[in-house]
DNA sequence: TTCCATGTTCCGCA
DNA sequence: TTGCGGAACATGGA
């Protein structure tokens, strides 16, 4: 389940348990995952040196090998991505496509199923980031409200695509832009320009609320959120939580869709 | 068997 | 230029 709040995990499971450790073996199952770089470049940037920092934009992790420049793993979830980190004499975990065996006898692993994820070595997030074009991280570092008015500026697209548009915004995706505008009241096809300004900010309030507090919901890898939330009436017909009314599914921007036809007004 | 999937990209079209 | 729909990618699960 990978947005924002996942990645945040992985990357604090990551500094948490995974930093200041030597890589001893690099096991590599890549298998067409890799993006600008290759198996060897992968491997030799990794073996033998510790990780020494563990950071996120968006919906990427990047692990740093050693104080080098140009020595950040990029790792992409793509829909089903996962990081472990176990002791060694554990199994290691299905799908895994990446693992590390760490001094001390740890591993970590980069798990991906459905191989849509992407596994990458960049000079420095910064210019990866830049590279890519990708927009502000919304929980990153003094973004705030007026920022996000900016953001949404001139923007004629429904606020639903534009709050998954990575190159607007980066880190959100379908579950969280859907919990974002159920909890602000806001219908998922309302036209951007046609938000006012109270609207703008209830979503960017709901939007920062929501992501946060999955992350601190978040024991080891199992969200537990509120019932009042949607993401536990994430189906056609249901319930809503918070109003009586019926949540419904719809295409919108491409994706499935769940809202409540009560209380989202608009679209 | 068929459909769907919390992601991204590319193409054609408005 | 912006944004949308649809297809494609790979593969497991309902």
């Amino acid at each position: 389940m990978p947005e924002m709040p996942e990645i945040e995990a992985a990357r604090r499971t990551v500094e948490e348990r995974a930093l200041r450790r030597t890589v001893e073996t690099v096991s590599l199952r890549p298998a067409g995952l890799l993006v600008d770089t290759s198996e060897g470049t992968v491997r030799s940037a990794l073996k033998d040196h510790r990780l020494t920092a563990a950071r996120r934009h968006g919906k990427h992790l990047f692990v740093r090998s050693g104080e080098e420049r140009g020595r950040w793993l990029r790792l992409h979830f793509g829909m089903t991505g996962t990081v472990r980190v176990y002791e060694s004499d554990e199994p290691e975990p299905d799908y895994t496509r990446l693992r590390l065996d760490l001094a001390g006898g740890r591993s970590l692993a980069w798990t991906c199923s459905r191989k849509l994820g992407e596994i990458g070595l960049v000079e420095s997030p910064e210019a990866f980031v830049q590279e890519k074009g990708l927009g502000p991280d919304p929980t990153g570092d003094g973004f705030g409200l007026q920022d996000f008015r900016e953001v949404l500026e001139g923007r004629r697209g429904t606020i639903k695509g534009t709050l998954m548009n990575q190159e607007i915004l980066a880190g959100v995706g379908n579950a969280y832009s859907d919990e974002a505008l159920f909890q602000a009241g806001v219908h998922p096809e309302t036209s951007v320009d046609e938000l006012d300004e109270e609207q703008v900010g209830e979503v960017w309030r709901a939007l920062t609320k929501v992501l946060w507090k999955t992350v601190e919901y978040r024991t080891d890898d199992e969200a537990r959120v509120p019932g009042s939330w949607l993401l536990p009436h994430r189906e056609d017909g249901a319930d809503c939580p918070r109003c009586g009314g019926t949540i419904r599914k719809a295409r919108v921007s491409g994706r499935s869709s769940y809202f409540c036809d009560r209380h989202q007004e608009g679209g």
